[in-house]
DNA sequence: AATCAGAGCAACCGCTGGCAT
DNA sequence: GATGCCAGCGGTTGCTCTGAT
């Protein structure tokens, strides 16, 4: 299923992502933001090119992702986006919330293509009868239908809101970039904190695509109330795994 | 129980476009 | 306009799992 590591010529680790590379990227940033994935690995101390790093962020540990399961409902707007745009996957992962350009890429190669191929006759039949989806949609839940009528805020591999993400962008000297840029950080408390200046500026609000997402799968930067923690209920579970991890992260120290 | 083939999916690779200089 | 850097995108690869024989 996944890569055995290997280095290749310049000490870089590839293949699978252990449990510790997982939590000191998450670690990293979820402290820091992801301000240059180049120079990323570097400062959150993982034998891995940027490019790894940021697809590892992308496609698994970003919050409010959701792997498998894919409903009827998610299955047929792939299928419908397909025949519209094509291999559009960034384009089709905009109308799944939750879902990667990867994953649905994934997803479409090993089921629904296949499913196309051999089963346009049934499908067609299937439009006529609505009874099979209506029961697997029930299956399926409709906590999960409804996460999708709320998460109307796409996450993308390729989200035009990531933070910082022209690298000439960042031009600070100063050693936390996560404040210069009004990231969220951990506390010496331990606890989230939002960094005073997260209104109104596109650019100090870095994180509305990838992090500020509430426990109900929607962003809360945007809404004129009180501000609602990112990560909310995603990592409550494991803060205290992530901790020690960032107790480890070196002092950044920026030319 | 052993073997094999196909399925599934995480991760890699190379190209492209946008932006800064 | 040329060049370089970076992030993003889509195709492909390779490893593991699973079911069939």
């Amino acid at each position: 299923m996944v890569r055995a590591p290997t280095y290749d010529e310049n000490g870089m680790k590839k293949g699978a992502w252990s449990k510790e590379e997982d939590d000191r990227l998450r670690a990293y940033i979820l402290k820091y933001g992801h301000w240059n994935w180049r120079e990323l690995p570097k400062f959150a101390g993982l034998s891995r090119c940027g490019k790894s790093c940021r697809l590892r962020w992308m496609n698994y540990l970003r919050p409010n992702l959701k792997h498998g399961n894919y409903t009827k409902e998610e299955e047929d707007i792939i299928v419908k986006l397909h025949e519209e745009h094509g291999n559009k996957w960034s384009l089709i992962a905009a109308k799944l919330p939750g879902r990667t350009d990867n994953e649905i890429k994934n997803y479409w190669h090993t089921h629904l293509k296949r499913r196309n191929k051999n089963g346009r006759k049934s499908d067609q039949m299937k439009e006529h009868s609505t009874e099979a989806s209506e029961w697997e949609a029930s299956q399926n839940g409709e906590a999960e239908s409804q996460s999708i009528k709320l998460a109307d805020t796409p996450i993308l591999e390729s989200s035009p809101l990531s933070p910082a993400t022209s690298a000439g962008e960042f031009s600070s000297s100063s050693s936390d970039h996560a404040l210069a840029y009004g990231v969220n950080v951990f506390t010496d408390q331990g606890s989230l904190a939002p960094f005073e200046n997260t209104s109104g500026d596109f650019w100090r609000e870095p994180f509305v695509s990838d992090n500020a997402y509430n426990q109900y799968g929607y962003s809360s930067s945007s809404s004129n109330g009180p501000f609602v923690l990112p990560y909310g209920s995603y990592y409550d579970d494991n803060l205290d795994l992530y901790y020690p991890v960032m107790e480890e992260l070196p002092v950044l120290d920026f030319p």
